[in-house]
DNA sequence: CCGAATTTTGCAACCGGTTGCAAAACTGAA
DNA sequence: TTCAGTTTTGCAACCGGTTGCAAAATTCGG
C-alpha cells in the first residue's frame, strides 16, 4: 500500500537506480536529479522500506535488547537509557523478556530469523552461558551488567560485585560496626556471590568482627522483608550489607515492624541507588552503581561491533560509590 | 553468513520452492520431500528470513511498543505483560521511547520503514492526537491507557477515569471525611482532567462537604511530595485523592515529615495499585486498575486488527475497584 | 494395466530495494 | 570545436524469500 521505489522512479521519470541512490547517502546523484527525486518522493509520501534494503545492504539496524529482568524498577531505567542511546545512534531496540524462556536457542533463532545485527544481553541474573551462546552462533553480542572475567567471553560492561562487597565491608568497619551480616540475593546468582566473596574477604583483614550472612530467595521487596524477617527472631546483627536496593527496603520493612530503629538498633547498606532509595521515606544508604555510564558504555561497544564483529572480547568495569544516606549510623 | 534457502535447496537436491514450502504451513509437500529438506536444514542450521519473506507476505510480525513513561515503575510492569504476551502469540516487539521526542511524525516514519504490521501506544500522559496520526498513516493502532470517548477515533483499552474519580469521592465520603481534596497530576494530562470532573462530580451530590484541588507537577514522587508539603503549610484537608500511586507516596511522605499521622490526621487514596502498594510500609489504600486485562484485550485487540485493519474503533474500559489498606480510616 | 483425477514439484516472476559496470552526459583545456 | 577525463545515469543481476501456474508424479477406479 505505501509507495514504492518504482512508484517514485515512475512519477519523476527517471531510473529506480537513480531513486535508490539519492536515498544512501554516499552515493553520486546530481542536484537535478536530486530535486526531481525528492520531490516526487514528497508527493507520494515515500520513505524507503528498511527491511528490503537490508536484504541487500546485511544491516537492520535492529539490535536485541534481551532481558530477564522485569520485576526491579532499576530495569525501567535500564529500559529508558537503552531504548534512548540506542534511538540516538539510528539503532531500533528488539525487545525480548525471556522471563519465562528457559532455553537461550529459542531466542537465538528468533533473533536470527530477524537479522539484528547485535544483541544486547542487560541481566545480572542470567547464566553467563546465555550471552556466550550468541556469540557462538556468530551475533556481536555486548552482556550488559554481566559478571567480570579476566579473560572474557564475551564483551561485558559492569561493575566489580567482589570490589563492591569489599567496599561495603570497609564502610561498615569504618562506621564501627563489630557484628555485621551479608543478605544476599539469590545463592545462585552471579552477582550475589562475587558480592559476598569480597565482603568475606575484606573482613578477613578484621578478625575482630564477627560476620554472618544469608541469603533471600529473590532480588525483591519480599524475599528481603521475609529474609530480615527471619534474622530478626534471633539477636539481630548491628549492621547488614543486603544484596540491592529493594532487597534492602524489604528489609528496611522488617526492621520497623519489629519496632527496632534504622539506624539506631540497626544498620543497613544497599546496592544500586536506584531513584526510590532516595526518596525521603527511604532514603537508603547504599552503593551507587553508575548505571547511565554501564549503558551508555555498552551502546558505545555494540555500535563498535557492527563495523569490527570480531572485536577481542573486553570487560569494562565502573566503580562504584558509597552514597550516605539516613540507614548507617555516622562515623564515630 | 547464515545458511540461506539456496544452500538448503541445493544441499538436498529439490527446488527452492520446495525448501519455501516446507517452512510455510498450509503449502502443500510431501511427506518424503519434507524428510530430505528438514534433513539438509538441520544439518546445515537453517532457519528462514523473516525479513526476507516479509517482502512479498507483506507481513513482518513486528508491533511497534510506544511509550513516553519510562518512570513510572507501573510501566516496568506493562512492559513485561506486553513483551510476553506479545511473544506468546508469534509477535516482535519494537520498542519506541518518545520521552523526548514531541513530533509524531518521526515514529510514524520509523516504524513505517521498519513495517510494523500494528502499533501499540501504551501512554496516558500523551496527547490523544498521536494515536490518531497512526491510524492516518494507515498503521492499526491500540492507544492502551488512553482517553474513553463515545465515540473513538482509534481503538482505546482503559478504564474510566471519571469513574475512578466518582469512586474515589464515593469512598471519601462513605469513611465520613467532611473536607476532601484532589490532588492531580499534570493538569494537561487527560487522565488527571477525566478523574478530576468525576470527583467533583460525585461531590456535587454532598454540598455539605467541602472539595479543594490542585495538581503536582508530574506524575512522580518528588511531585507528589512537592505539593503535598505545600498544601500542609495551611490547614490540610481530611482526606486527599491523589492522581496516581507515585504521587501518593510522595504525598505519604510530605504528611509524615511534617509529623502528622496516617490515616489519623489525614486520609490518602491512590490510584493504580502498583506492586509497591502493597508494601507493609507503605500500604497504601487505593483504587486498582486492572493492568493485566487491559494489556490482554490491547493484544486480542491488536491481533484481530492484523486480520482486519479497518475494525471499527472500539472503546473498551475495565472496572477498577478500591484496595482497602492502612491510608484510609475505617468506615465509622 | 490404462487413463482420469489428484497431488506434488519446479519454473519463473515478483516483493522493494542495492550496486557493479558500462554507456551517456557533462566538464574543461587545447 | 575537439577530445580526454570526470561525473552521472540506467541496465541488469542480485539479496532471500513466496507463489501462480503448468508439467510431472502419484493415486485410484475400472
Amino acid at each position: 500500500m505505501p509507495p514504492t521505489l518504482k512508484d517514485v522512479a515512475e512519477r519523476a521519470g527517471v531510473s529506480r537506480a537513480a531513486v535508490s541512490r539519492t536515498f544512501t547517502d554516499g552515493a553520486s546523484v546530481s542536484p537535478k536529479m536530486r530535486r526531481k527525486v525528492e520531490k516526487a518522493a514528497t508527493e507520494l509520501g515515500y520513505s524507503p522500506n528498511a527491511l528490503a534494503s537490508s536484504l541487500t545492504t546485511g544491516r537492520t539496524k535492529l539490535i536485541g535488547l534481551v532481558s530477564n529482568n522485569f520485576h526491579n524498577p532499576i530495569f525501567l531505567e535500564v529500559f529508558d537509557l537503552f531504548t534512548r542511546g540506542l534511538q540516538e545512534r539510528g539503532l531500533r531496540p528488539l525487545l525480548v523478556n525471556l522471563s519465562d524462556e528457559t532455553d537461550p536457542a529459542n531466542s537465538i533463532r528468533m533473533l536470527r530469523q530477524y537479522s539484528v545485527d547485535g544483541v544486547v544481553v542487560a541481566s545480572s541474573t542470567l547464566p553467563p552461558g546465555f550471552a556466550k551462546a550468541f556469540r557462538d552462533a556468530g551475533v556481536p553480542v555486548v552482556h550488559s551488567f554481566g559478571r567480570y572475567a579476566s579473560s572474557p567471553e564475551v564483551h561485558v560492561v559492569g561493575i566489580d560485585n567482589a570490589e563492591c562487597g569489599r567496599m561495603a565491608a570497609r564502610e561498615l568497619v569504618r562506621r564501627g560496626y563489630r557484628d555485621v551480616a551479608f543478605l544476599g540475593g539469590p545463592e545462585s546468582a552471579t552477582s550475589t556471590q562475587d558480592r559476598f566473596r569480597g565482603f568475606m574477604e575484606e573482613l578477613t583483614h578484621h578478625p575482630e568482627i564477627s560476620v554472618r550472612h544469608s541469603f533471600a530467595e529473590a532480588y525483591s521487596f519480599n524475599a528481603g522483608r521475609a529474609e530480615m524477617l527471619a534474622r530478626l527472631r534471633d539477636k539481630p546483627a548491628e549492621a547488614y550489607f543486603c544484596g540491592d536496593d529493594v532487597l534492602s527496603i524489604g528489609a528496611l520493612s522488617a526492621v520497623a515492624d519489629s519496632g527496632l530503629n534504622v539506624p539506631g538498633d540497626v544498620g543497613i547498606i544497599g546496592l544500586n541507588d536506584m531513584e526510590m532509595a532516595g526518596w525521603e521515606n527511604i532514603n537508603l544508604t547504599t552503593i551507587r552503581q553508575p548505571i547511565s555510564q554501564i549503558i551508555d558504555s555498552s551502546i558505545e561497544l555494540i555500535v563498535s561491533m557492527l563495523e569490527n564483529p570480531d572485536r577481542y572480547p573486553e570487560a569494562r568495569l565502573f566503580p562504584c560509590k558509597v552514597v550516605e544516606r539516613g540507614t548507617l549510623r555516622p562515623v564515630a
